[in-house]
DNA sequence: TAGAACCCTGGAGTGCACTCCAAGCAAGTA
DNA sequence: TACTTGCTTGGAGTGCACTCCAGGGTTCTA
């Protein structure tokens, strides 16, 4: 187990992830990320682990998944290994809404197709 | 041509879109509504055009176009058929935008699958 | 004709998800 | 050491899409 494992300021992370250095310190603030290392004197030094659950909440976020949801959801993995049913279920009450908002925009790409074909427009299917 | 066509009260017209009366007269005040017909006494009639422009907007609404966009639309219908070019441009460019939000959700779904299999949940593939 | 239910307006309020600000301390470079 | 750039906090501000309120007029039913 190494020692020098790999830290990363603020700035690092805003630009690895595209989420600015504000969104980072709310995401802490509201209970979004574990607590997250410090310095010395008190600066953050994320850890590739911050990363990696910077990235899935990222994908929670795609989902159209309230940022309250995830909140509950981060609460539950600090939680530990007992809330493994409720997390399931969580995630797959967010899996049916995800199903359902793609039949919904599925539907409406139909409607656009047609309302475009008939201004002469080039809908094209790629 | 009749001259009894039917025309209906705001709370007929919240009762079949769902939309409520509030967001009727807002959607009205804002110019997403080519002006609803009134009557003697000042308030609205609704007609099956109406109803059927509110529908199209539902669809609009939900490919996740803003409101601006869609008051644009609408004000592009109501200046006629020489902005048929730019109507198209809009509904094409909303179109690349659902596309990429049906990927972006695919992709998601995929993630969600994955997880909710760790926890050893059942998801469906229905 | 009385009462209940419905509708009108302009403007204020709400909830969400950020986004920014001020004031001050910390870190890196000439 | 001086200077610039970066990081800290609590709290205020923003933009979107509604959502509601007060005060008053209208329509329907008994």
């Amino acid at each position: 187990m190494s020692l020098t494992q790999t830290r990363y300021t603020i700035s690092e992370v805003e630009a690895r992830t595209g989420l600015s250095q504000h969104t980072l310190r709310w995401y802490e603030r509201i209970g979004l990320m574990p607590h997250v290392d410090r310095s010395h004197s008190g600066q953050r030094r994320f850890s590739d682990a911050d990363l990696h659950w910077l990235a899935f909440v990222g994908k929670l976020r795609a989902t159209g998944m309230s940022v309250a949801d995830m909140v509950r959801y981060a609460e539950l993995v600090r939680e530990g290994a007992h809330t493994f049913a409720e997390r399931r279920e969580l995630l797959e009450r967010t899996r049916r809404d995800v199903a359902a908002r793609i039949a919904e925009l599925t539907d409406a790409l139909g409607v656009l197709d047609h309302k475009i074909a008939h201004y002469g427009g080039k809908a094209r299917s790629t």
